[in-house]
DNA sequence: GTGAAAGCGCTAACAA
DNA sequence: TTGTTAGCGCTTTCAC
């Protein structure tokens, strides 16, 4: 039950096969030039033995590990990540590397301990999603030690790295043109914003890049619909639902309660459906919503929630690409990339204007 | 812009502290004795130098990574193993080990080849969810040249490594005596099985053990009821939204329509619910429903679904534990961890004796 | 076409 | 307490 399986290692490929290491390898890494027969007699030496290649040792010779890092913060009530994380994972596999995978849970010491064991372990690369608030001197160069990085979803302030974000802003104008096409005149608009204490109508500073998007794809449709200002109401909300929570309830209980509200996130979009059904209130009937990020759930809650799709996994596949060319060639160039979202018109906005939904 | 910074080793780090690469070696890891002078001073050069241990060459000598291969299906659809992902990520992290993910999708061949990969990483341990059908020799110890396994949420025939599962059955059985307590004599069962080709209502052969214990407990409910055996109606059906929701309405088309449908995991829950909305029915009103896995949007969906909650953190926890003490004392010895699981219940299950809620 | 030998960065006997 | 040295498993010049 207890005895050790013997591993087979290259020497004992060579000696069981009569060659000497240096051709053992040869055959096996098809490099350099091995007679055919030789090549075959090694190969077929090697399947019986079941010789496994040790990555470790191969790594150390030639500063490879086939390793990509990435540190992602892992929220699991937001289908975006992990869908971007299996989509990372599944582009590197395809190029034969591995991922190593590191959650922050939005906390800047356990991003700057999570890049340093990545760098410990002599990853090629690193994706990360940078948290958003602090300083990310362990994200430069110099820290970094020449190992190619991208961010992904977001900037970080003073890194100088390529990075994979999604236009936001011009759908979540769109969302907004399109609720002020079909009638809608009071809108609210909950922001999850990381870093905040509680509740607050005034937008903090210090907003990462990604929500400031679409902070301002909300401006900019409300002036693109010549919406006066007063028209849209703002509640920027920390990360807790029963915070959120209060703030839909605070704009629900406005003295002009929003016909709509945008939502800036998933986790934001729950708290509206909770505050909803507790007040009876049906979505897509008398109350309407948009939110960002589609998901399998929004596709199918109250016969369809109208979203803004961000493609994440042509994103992941992307940022992946790019890291590998950087593996392969370091020029230290970085360039943004910057992918379009999508309105998808569903079921979940009224049309005010003759009382029935837009798509039925 | 492209100058290579220079990456200090121990040799570096010895060299500037003037002492041997051994005392360097001595002072930074902590091991044999060293002058606690010599020992701050060689730390001291380290810190200014920026020095990182290289983790590959403490890996070869050694022959531990402290690295976890993680082999998953990642269904983004469902929450489960994003859950579980982060989970074993986060477990790992606290004993100072990280994680390679792979995925599989349901794929036998993937599966090999993701553990052939993570073997010549030289990962310490495996988790591995096994894919539901096909044969696992490449789980099996030779194989696996003793590096120690666990399965996570299901078992693999013939592996004989320990499991870690949860005790689906007893409240799937509750599940179904609750609902039949409040009246409800047509039960819908829809259930989600691996490589069949299309809907049927008789049970498929070689299905995965997780799958089985849901199977068995709604027959026990069903039995611990005395409901009549033609109650109880099902449909198998393959991974395919579609298709899932053609069973949906199979089952709402029947002489005897369901007023209870049991879905066997998230997919299925969201398949009844498009059939639903299309048809015009509310769950908690005029069909009542309950699924296996919790999740944020079931918490929130029609006042909150009733569900069979898997305590999936815990899970991850305890094999990851468990993983590691075999990696420190691989005594070749499993065991069979099953959680408990939870009905909980909220408002999803209409009481047709009263035409209430339960729950209000 | 094949072998001998050096060495990637580190740690652990063994000496001193 | 510290230094010397060998070697983990592999690849790669350099000779032959």
């Amino acid at each position: 039950m207890n005895e050790p399986v013997s591993v087979p290692t290259l020497v004992g490929v060579a000696a069981a096969a009569g060659v000497s290491r240096a051709t053992a390898s040869r055959a096996l890494s098809g490099y350099g030039r091995v007679g055919a027969k030789t090549a075959a007699h090694v190969q077929k030496i090697a399947d019986e033995l079941g010789y496994i290649p040790n990555q470790t040792a191969q790594a150390m010779r030639h500063g490879r590990t086939k390793t990509l890092g990435l540190v992602i913060i892992s929220n699991f009530t937001n289908a975006y990540f992990d869908r971007a994380t299996k989509a990372i994972v599944d582009a590197a596999a395809e190029s034969g590397f591995q991922v190593l995978v590191s959650n922050t849970a939005e906390n800047l010491g356990a991003e700057r301990e999570a890049v340093t064991h990545l760098l410990e372990k002599q990853v090629d690369g690193l994706i990360v999603v940078p948290v958003p608030i602090g300083s990310h001197e362990h994200l430069l160069t110099p820290a970094l030690r020449n190992t190619p990085i991208v961010l992904f979803d977001r900037k970080a302030d003073g890194v100088n790295a390529s990075t994979f974000t999604t236009d936001d802003l011009t759908s979540c104008a769109a969302a907004i043109e399109y609720a002020v096409s079909l009638g809608h005149r009071d809108i609210g608009c909950l922001v999850r914003v990381a870093g905040i204490p509680a509740v607050t109508s005034v937008q903090p500073d210090g907003i990462i890049s990604s929500i400031m998007g679409r902070i301002n794809g909300i401006k900019h449709g409300a002036a693109a619909a010549t919406l006066p200002a007063n028209s849209v109401q703002w509640r920027f909300v920390p990360a807790s639902l029963e915070v959120a929570q209060s703030g839909v309830e605070q704009l629900l209980d406005s003295p002009h309660p929003p016909t709509f509200i945008f939502t800036s996130n998933n986790d934001m979009l729950l708290a509206v459906l909770a505050v909803a059904q507790k007040r009876g209130l049906v979505i897509g009937q008398n109350l309407s919503i948009v939110t960002v990020d589609d998901s399998p759930w929004a596709q199918v809650l109250g016969g369809g929630l109208t979203v803004v799709a961000r493609p994440v996994e042509k994103l992941a596949a992307e940022a992946v690409a790019e890291l590998l060319r950087q593996i392969e060639h370091p020029d230290g160039i970085s360039h943004d990339v910057v992918l379009p979202t999508e309105l998808l018109i569903r079921q979940s906005v009224v049309d005010l204007r003759h009382g029935i939904h837009p798509a039925s």
